[in-house]
RNA sequence: GCGCCCGUAGCUCAGCUGGAUAGAGCGACUGACUACGAAUCAGUAGGUCGGGAGUUCGAAUCUCUCCGGGCGCACCA
């Protein structure tokens, strides 16, 4: 069962529809037939498009029970399945497959008019919330947080797609050690003040410079700093370290004032730099009002009525309050639990897991307290706001949410785990199971990259497959650097290629393609796979890329232009062919790669759905770069213009139109564009 | 010590709820631009799916075990 309330009446597209209405026949059968009636009944794709286009092996499983060779039930079955809408035939194949042949004419009819389906999306009233990004704003942002930010923003499109009402949030850590860190660089290593800082800010502006560029090699320097001179010295740097945090976690200082001007500018760096992806945010809470509004204090109250905290009053967690582990769910009896999570420390401080159960506890609407909200970043189409103490009214509601997505790296499965640990021992399981914990792997370099950027690598890492990159030793390929070397390549081809148009159309085409290498470089691999980074792989524009499904879109346009027709005109002059006709242009050896792609095309919202069911947007990738495939093998294969046959000329050009409809939605979801030429 | 992830072609990776002959891209080698633009297409070579055992009619997929690699397991944030 699906994690989320099925929608009945959903209109699915061609794979879906024949799938159901085949399977609903069977069960029919199996009834009539057997008297039985299977939970599921296996249904997949031959492997071979001259089986057909659907099997199952339903045979197999119903041999013991029937005590009957698979074959001979299977024979039994196709007799009895008779005829149905949409299909051709059914037969028996192997040892006992039941293979199903689509009607190929009415095939292509529905997937035609698949742009109904799709479209109308319809509204599962699923109200979710995403978050991701969450850079801390003490530096500039690398290509691990690309990786967060493209498969988070990815993620939100495909639920937005599917009729979900998304919010789309980024947690802000303003106030942790990360800050307090670039803090310390400014106050002791620089020597300057708030008022500093402030012209340091306007200088760098004036100068189209990047405040999070210059706080990534500071933020380095503190951190070697720390590491550097005598014991003494070392201990010495480490208290001024934490009393930095503490001014900055109390407010209303020098310290702290320094504090919000960096993390502020730094963070709309990080806005403006995923802008460049097309990706944008609903709203930013931060760590600073989480503390301020007294978020955690609520949710204390309601952690020690539900028993989920209890207080520890022995063992080495003496004077903590504390929760037993995720892992190790019950162990009351006997002696204290060393292994609990501490929550409240000994001193009375909260520990971050607990600041993020309370703040978790907001997201579900269940802490009855909230944030003021301010607008802080104007979008073309929308306003993103950000936490403040004091908001400012009318403003938007956030939080409250049905269902949740973290798309936090895998080193946080388990405080991740703990959160959703709390919230269902505080009795809120429905929410818990709607915790997902959106985890993926780290970017790493290769070493080789490593040494191409000028990094020291020692022996040891040379002979690694990949090294983890680190924002506080500042080793790492950042996220506009990268940009700005993609924009650089492709428009070295555009220009190479594109001689008649003028420079900003050219810029806005190189733009186009950079973003879409790029997106669909990160989004190509499964979220468990490590990434190691190499400028080669990145940078490459052939294969399995984006601009490849680019390209294949660009050559579909083509021939709507060159032919002085719309896909939309096509497609109506399709629907006025005859069944036959179809079908003729359809079948035959020489028609099956027509076919494979028509049958492709046909199948968008079950990629959707897969995806969205396991939070893995690389399924839809996929299927783009699979679809750019066999639209270009088609394209080479069929000259579409000079063909002759009106009706089949008019029965290509609709592959072509189906094909780009398909291309350029699957891409919309990818949240690459479609350039206009290449 | 405990937990999670990974190991599939020379390299980088897919492989949907176990299903028929394990697939792509890159790289190598052959071919195809007077066609809707070759950022393309066609073809060739290349795999005991880390090893072993088990479950099953059927395993790359599930279970166990071993080997190799990575990451977590603080009163840090």
């Amino acid at each position: 069962m699906g994690r989320f309330p099925s929608t009945p009446s959903r209109p699915c597209d061609v794979y879906q529809e024949l799938k159901k209405r085949l399977e609903a026949h069977l069960r029919g059968v199996l009834q009539a037939k057997y008297d039985l009636q299977p939970d599921t009944i296996a249904m997949e794709t031959p492997p071979d498009l001259r089986m057909g286009e659907l099997a199952t092996p339903i045979a197999f499983e119903l041999a013991r029970k029937l005590r009957k060779a698979p074959k001979i039930i299977a024979q039994e079955i196709v007799a009895a399945l008779g005829h149905l809408d949409g299909f051709a035939s059914f037969e028996v194949a192997g040892a006992g497959y039941i293979n199903a042949r689509l009607d190929r004419a009415a095939g292509a009819r529905m997937a035609a008019g698949g742009e109904a389906g799709a479209a109308a999306g319809v509204a599962s009233g699923l109200h979710s919330l995403v978050e991701h990004t969450s850079i801390n704003p003490n530096k500039a942002a690398h290509i691990g947080h690309l990786r967060n930010a493209i498969l988070g923003d990815t993620f939100v499109r495909l639920l937005r797609a599917s009729g979900q009402k998304v919010d789309v949030q980024n947690y802000i850590d303003n106030t942790g050690v990360q800050v307090a860190d670039v803090v310390v660089g400014f106050l002791h290593l620089e020597g300057k003040s708030a008022a500093d800082v402030r012209a340091l800010l306007e200088e760098l502006k004036s100068k189209g410079a990047r405040i999070d560029y210059y706080c990534w090699d500071l933020y380095a320097r503190t951190s070697s700093w720390y590491e550097q001179g005598i014991e003494e010295d070392k201990a010495a740097r480490k208290r001024l370290r934490y009393a930095t945090l503490h001014e900055i976690e109390h407010g209303g200082n020098e310290t702290a004032e320094i504090a919000e001007l960096i993390s502020t500018a730094v963070l709309r760096r990080h806005l403006e730099t995923m802008l460049r992806l097309g990706i944008e945010y609903d709203f930013l809470p931060r760590e600073s009002e989480i503390l301020h509004l007294k978020f955690w204090e609520a949710a204390f109250d309601q952690l020690k009525k539900t028993g989920v905290l209890y207080f520890e009053n022995e063992g080495k967690n003496k004077g903590c309050w504390v929760m037993s582990r995720a892992t190790n769910p019950v162990q009351n009896q006997a002696g204290p639990e060393d292994d609990a999570k501490v929550i409240v420390r000994s001193n009375g401080t909260v520990t971050y897991v607990g600041k993020d159960i309370a703040y978790h506890l907001w997201k579900f609407g269940l802490l009855g307290r909230d944030f003021g909200y301010k607008p802080f970043f104007t979008y073309p189409n929308h306003e993103c706001w950000i936490s403040t103490e004091n908001g400012e009214e009318p403003h938007p509601h956030f939080g409250g949410a049905q269902a949740i997505y973290n798309v936090i790296d895998s080193r946080q499965s388990d405080p991740q785990a703990n959160v959703i640990q709390a919230l269902r021992g505080m009795g809120h399981v429905e929410q818990a199971d709607r915790y997902t914990h959106f985890s993926y792997e780290m970017v790493a370099l290769t070493p080789r990259c490593a040494v191409e950027l000028g990094y020291d690598v020692s022996e040891e890492d040379l002979s690694r497959p990949y090294i983890e990159v680190s924002g506080r030793k500042g080793f790492g390929v950042k996220a506009d650097d990268l940009i700005d070397k993609l924009i650089a390549a492709t428009r070295a081809e555009v220009d190479a290629r594109q001689t008649s148009r003028d420079e900003a159309e050219r810029q806005r085409i190189a733009e186009q393609i950079a973003i879409g290498a790029l997106r669909y470089f990160m989004l190509k691999y499964t979220r468990n796979s490590v990434i190691a980074f190499d400028f080669k792989d990145a940078l490459s524009f052939e294969g399995e890329t984006g601009p490849y499904i680019q390209y294949a879109v660009v050559r579909a346009r083509n021939i709507f232009r060159k032919g002085n027709t719309t896909p939309e005109a096509v497609l109506a002059e399709f629907a006025k062919l005859a069944d036959e006709a179809v079908r003729g242009y359809l079948t035959g050896e020489a028609a099956e790669d027509i076919w494979t792609l028509w049958l492709r095309a046909g199948r968008r919202t079950l990629v959707l759905e897969q995806c969205i069911a396991t939070s893995e947007p690389a399924h839809l990738a996929r299927h783009g770069f699979q679809l750019a495939q066999e639209f270009n093998n088609f394209y080479h294969k069929h000259h579409i213009l000079t063909e002759e046959d009106p009706a089949r000329k008019t029965f290509l050009l609709a592959t072509a139109a189906v094909a780009l409809r398909e291309l350029v939605t699957v891409l919309g979801w990818l949240g690459i564009e479609s350039p206009e030429a290449m």
